[in-house]
DNA sequence: CCGGTTTTGTTCTCACGTTCACAAACTCCT
DNA sequence: AGGAGTTTGTGAACGTGAGAACAAAACCGG
């Protein structure tokens, strides 16, 4: 026998159906603004680009929270999958690193309007801490102990150059941060039990740039084979 | 009988390992930097983050660029991957959207040091075409086309609000631009043959919020159990 | 020159994720 | 009430990726 939470704890959902779920959200949302009531999968999978047979898998792990021959009530599945996501809840965020890419997270509006609240920002350069950015004020990265136990902080972000990286998460993890969203451009080693997920812009320029050349690459082969198939024949 | 060009393009390279030779790429700079000229897979695997097995298999489809008893050289597998993702060449880059996050992306260090080369920061709004960011003055997003062609851009990046994404992508596609990557919180539609990469912040925080509510949870209904059990017991 | 040691490259197995296909279940119309 | 038409939820097949384990190949010391 196990103990279950009110929302039935024991169903294990696929990390990658947990990563479209935020898709499928913001999707319902819009199609709330819209001012429609109700969806088919087909509907749904088209506006988040996704497979209907795969989103129907998806929110299958949630539960059964559709209806046979008519679809699913948009309001009620987005708070569903609002409530299982967590974001029916306010998360308390720290910043830390306010350069230009700190400058651009703490102003982003999709933080509040999703559930997320920006309680600090912290940076280790004294001629930035006091100033104002998006309505907080820049405080020193000593700070990040008191803040994070007053406010219950358990999502930290670092967009701090890569040396710094490490250390920064290290201090995150100190104070008790659980779950870290890492912009600088560093591999983290952090212990058992602490999310870390990165965002690294030139990864992805890099592998945007690698099928690039295997596009070119293709197209000269291809111009070769042509011309070897013309000579041979 | 397959033309082939001359780095054997016939060898498939599975999407996760050309993912994640752009992390190999920066764990050997940073040894080289230290002045490692050779590293076994257990080293650099360590500095990379991931299994050493994984490792291994990743760089096989490259080609035997090991020596067995010995290790890699640092600098000839860096030319080798460097080459295999594409970064040995120039890779012109426009960017849309120049708000909060455009400003941050055209300031990033890392594009120029790693290949990528911004030729042009393009915006709709009349009030930032003409100022100058990283040295590079804010065209109208009316000079897409003359851009591209001019300077030959296969890659564009997508930094405007999420309303507008889908837009500057029908024009982007339209000009010839094959590569995406894309900061706006919006599914891209696009055809066939054009690559689209996503960033997006919210989703991320979301997938970190989920697994926090799990942990939460989790030590709830550990709570309960025990409570359960003593009070059974 | 040869056995021992190290480390790669590869094979095999297992787990995960995607997609297809279809039965179950619901609505609507007659 | 009953049959036709929809749409969900899921079982099964398939493909991809991860990790363990090991044989092949290089170096080293005597």
């Amino acid at each position: 026998m196990t103990a279950r939470s009110s929302t039935d704890a024991s169903r294990v959902i696929p990390e990658a159906t947990v990563a479209r779920l935020p898709v499928y959200l913001r999707a319902l949302t819009a199609l709330a603004d819209s001012g429609i009531r109700t969806c088919s999968s087909e509907d749904l999978a088209g506006a988040a680009g996704v497979n209907s047979a795969k989103l129907r898998k998806d929110l299958s792990y949630l539960g059964s929270y559709g209806t046979r021959g008519v679809g699913y009530d948009v309001d009620y599945l987005r708070y569903q999958i609002a409530r299982e996501i967590g974001v029916t809840q306010d998360w308390p965020v720290v910043i830390v690193g306010i350069g230009n890419l700190g400058h651009a997270l703490a102003n982003f509006s999709g933080f509040r309007s999703r559930g997320f609240r920006v309680v600090a920002l912290l940076d280790a350069d004294p001629a930035l801490v006091g100033q104002t950015v998006a309505g907080v004020q820049v405080r020193p990265f000593a700070d990040l102990e008191e803040t994070v136990r007053t406010n219950d902080v358990a999502i930290g972000v670092i967009a701090t150059p890569a040396v710094a990286a490490q250390d920064v998460a290290d201090r995150m993890v100190a104070t008790g941060i659980t779950s870290i969203l890492n912009f600088a451009p560093a591999v983290l080693a952090v212990p058992e039990g602490v999310d870390v997920r990165k965002v690294d812009l030139s990864i992805e320029l890099q592998i945007l740039a690698y099928h690039e050349q295997r596009k070119a690459n293709g197209a000269e082969s291809a111009a070769v084979a042509v011309e070897t198939d013309g000579g041979a024949a």
